[in-house]
DNA sequence: CTTCTCACA
DNA sequence: TGTGAGTA
């Protein structure tokens, strides 16, 4: 199938396909004119990058972990041994950023707070 | 009519 | 991230 019938049958736009193609998550065959020819397979694996994508990964891990994990009943299975470790460490850089945005909004806070006493009449959140 | 790349604001 | 130009 070639972009038009790939960006239907998966519900991503064109751009974000050439995207991924970009990133290296996907590597559509390509006709003499330059047209880009996807196989059935690339429909499921857009599917699995816009999991992983929900999940937080980066372009880059993903690119990682797609020939790492095998589809089991609607479940994505680790394949490899080592990926599982390189998740753990994915996991964390999460971790780091969820502490990063409390803190942001901690801070936040504290001035609405201050905010708030000079003004009682402005609503919070 | 479809897809390609590249460039722009 | 979207849009348009100019091709093949």
């Amino acid at each position: 199938m070639r972009m038009g019938e790939m960006v239907r049958r998966t519900g991503v736009n064109e751009r974000l396909l050439r995207y991924y193609e970009e990133q290296g998550l996907l590597t559509p065959e390509r006709l003499p004119s330059g047209y880009r020819v996807y196989c059935d397979k690339d429909v499921e694996t857009v599917r699995r990058i816009r999991v992983l994508l929900t999940a937080g990964l980066t372009t880059d891990t993903i690119a990682r972990v797609l020939p790492c994990v095998r589809e089991e009943d609607e479940r994505l299975v680790p394949v490899c041994s080592d990926l599982i470790a390189q998740l753990r460490q994915e996991r964390e850089r999460i971790t780091r950023s969820i502490d990063d945005l409390e803190a942001s909004r901690a801070m936040l806070d504290t001035v609405i707070d201050a905010g708030a006493e000079q003004a009682p009449a402005v609503s919070r959140r």
